[in-house]
DNA sequence: TAAATAGCTAAACAATCGTTTAGCTATGAT
DNA sequence: ATCATAGCTAAACGATTGTTTAGCTATTTA
């Protein structure tokens, strides 16, 4: 052994995240990195090998984030009381920090959508996807809706979700709560 | 006089266009366009003067494909049914030859909110921002509505077509045409 | 206290970025 | 036919990209 770090890689690898949050990928530099991260170019090289893995270890860290919501999601038993409260609670996490990028994870994949990387992509589809299986779980909990309602609204719920994020970056905190209460108003 | 020029510069920016449009604006290079246009970086800076240049162009070309969109939406007077076809005409131009880009225009809002750029920004807010105008005077349309409502549906219907934007990259059409018409079920 | 070693600094790396330029080609005008 | 000139080709520009490395610093261990 010898010196210590002086630094933590949890805590510089949450300010790269912030700092791809803002610029995306490409459009930010190793310098900036730097600058953001507290951190010299070596250190970061060895502590997560290249900018690509710093980027990987940024949305494993905003996933993280993200698995925190997603566990009370599942986890409570209200039906679309709850989705409507993954909605809400969407807002605050896209919104933390004064942050008004939307979310990181839409952001990477409309970045890398043209993109063969494989190792995004696999970060990717492991969370894209799945949501509006977890709507049509909770929809499936008010016996009186059919299957094919419970399919139409869970797409439609999926896209406003969608329409939430955007929303996030331009609209006030009062025209986001107009939308998601109209947005569930006959669902 | 001399030689004439062997490209048509309205024909090149097009293709600039759908490169941009794929790609966003910072990871298109130089290299790349000179491919996708047909032509010698020369005449790239010749006709548009720099990158920067050749995407504004890029941009013009793009807002006129909308503009005619906007002009139909704004001549016709069936209220809330040309909101709808609005929805429906939007997710045309934005599927167009197989791109499954969303809006280019959206797209290069996303990518250059954190920058300053001031003509980029002036291209952006000539065109954000007055959707919802163009909303409310159609929802003014229809005398049952008094103006609450109007506001808080036009600022849904917004927010909604953000989302539609962004489900014309993932989703069937099948799909799409589920959620415009949930969305305008009780407007 | 001294040797060993891991972390840090800062300079340099090759590659690529957007941009410019020198020289060649082709065409309109005299 | 020839001169003038605008367009094209292709090489090179400096700046910046992500990445590596040599040399110095500081701390742990014996």
């Amino acid at each position: 052994m010898a010196r210590q770090k002086e630094y933590k890689e949890e805590e510089v690898i949450k300010k790269a995240m912030r700092l791809f949050w803002r610029n995306g990928y490409g459009n930010t530099s190793m310098q900036q990195l730097e600058k953001e991260m507290g951190i010299n170019k070596f250190s970061i090289y060895s502590s997560f090998g290249n900018k690509h893995g710093v980027f990987l270890e940024s949305l494993k860290c905003y996933k993280a984030k993200v698995n925190t919501m997603f566990e009370k999601f599942k986890n409570n038993s209200n039906g679309v009381e709850d989705i409507k409260q993954f909605f809400y609670d969407s807002v605050d996490l896209c919104e933390e920090e004064g942050n008004e990028k939307g979310c990181l994870l839409t952001n990477t994949y409309n970045e890398f959508s043209e993109s063969n990387d494989a190792l995004v992509n696999e970060q990717m589809t492991s969370f894209m996807g799945n949501l509006k299986n977890l709507f049509i779980e909770k929809l499936r909990m008010d016996p009186s809706k059919d299957q094919e309602t419970i399919n139409k609204q869970a797409n439609y719920l999926v896209l406003a979700k969608h329409g939430l994020v955007a929303a996030t970056r331009v609209n006030t905190p009062k025209e986001i709560e107009d939308y998601i209460e109209m947005t569930f108003k006959n669902i």
